[in-house]
DNA sequence: TATTGTTATACTCTATAACTATA
DNA sequence: TATAGTTATAGAGTATAACAATA
């Protein structure tokens, strides 16, 4: 009953999993502070992860549009976790850089997202953690 | 590197796949005709799926507040794909059922997921297909 | 002219709170 | 009083299009 068998409805099952994933993502984000909405963090999250960088190239990790990305660092900015420095070799782009209150935040979110999923899934063989990490990475990259 | 290993960062690792996972449930949605939004799929299949109910049980499948459902049920009576009878035996509660109209364009929906999966995931094998479903579904009902 | 970012506008989804109608 | 549902309001996320600045 939870796992589809027939090619027919393979998908539609897939897709309906999907969307109704939205849930888990919502009630993640609902571990964030107040004053740190969920574009916020993923700011943070790519800047971390991959070091500092262009507008255009995070809003290709991000995969939203550039407006979209836009707006959700100049709130970064506003709030410290960020700084804004012009390219030296290109005027028109500006360099993305966590600040050390930026850093400080980003270790916070780890230990929250930590408690909530170690909490909802502490029964999980960490097998399948694991299992179900790569093939959502899968997913990703096969979009 | 697309697989966590140690315990510290496992959790974090997943919450950064389960967020950023968003982006493939917008792309999904792409693929829904202009008058149909994400929230009228939504209420269709779990109508569908389940048969018909009342709002405050269609409210808890779809895991947002009751408001929420209130106003994506009236798009979806508005466009004829479900009728509203109220409940002989409750003068408060309505019951919601698809329509034939809405059971075709179930249908047609059920057509242009299992297309634009179909081609995403051309190449994974089928049992990875089915584990990633088996692990979502899992992964909802442990929040 | 082309590219990088920013801003204005509009739409969807969501939650909280106030409200109506029925039990 | 309590419950089912509706509506008003506000906040966040997104995309398109128009715009400014630099290459």
């Amino acid at each position: 009953m939870t796992t589809p068998t027939t090619p027919d409805t393979r998908y539609e099952e897939l897709a309906r999993r999907l969307t109704g994933i939205g849930v888990v993502i919502r009630d993640l984000a609902r571990i964030l502070p107040p004053d740190c909405p969920a574009g916020s963090a993923a700011v943070l999250a790519v800047l971390g992860r991959h070091g500092e960088m262009r507008l255009s190239r995070l809003s290709a990790f991000l995969a939203v549009d550039i407006s979209v990305t836009s707006r959700h660092v100049a709130q970064v900015a506003e709030r410290g976790w960020i700084e804004r420095e012009t390219d030296p070799g290109d005027g028109r782009c500006r360099i993305l850089r966590l600040t050390p209150a930026g850093r400080a935040l980003l270790t916070e979110l780890g230990t929250r997202y930590t408690a909530a999923l170690g909490s909802a899934l502490a029964d999980w063989p960490t097998e399948d953690i694991d299992a179900l990490s790569t093939l959502l990475a899968r997913l990703r990259s096969s979009f």
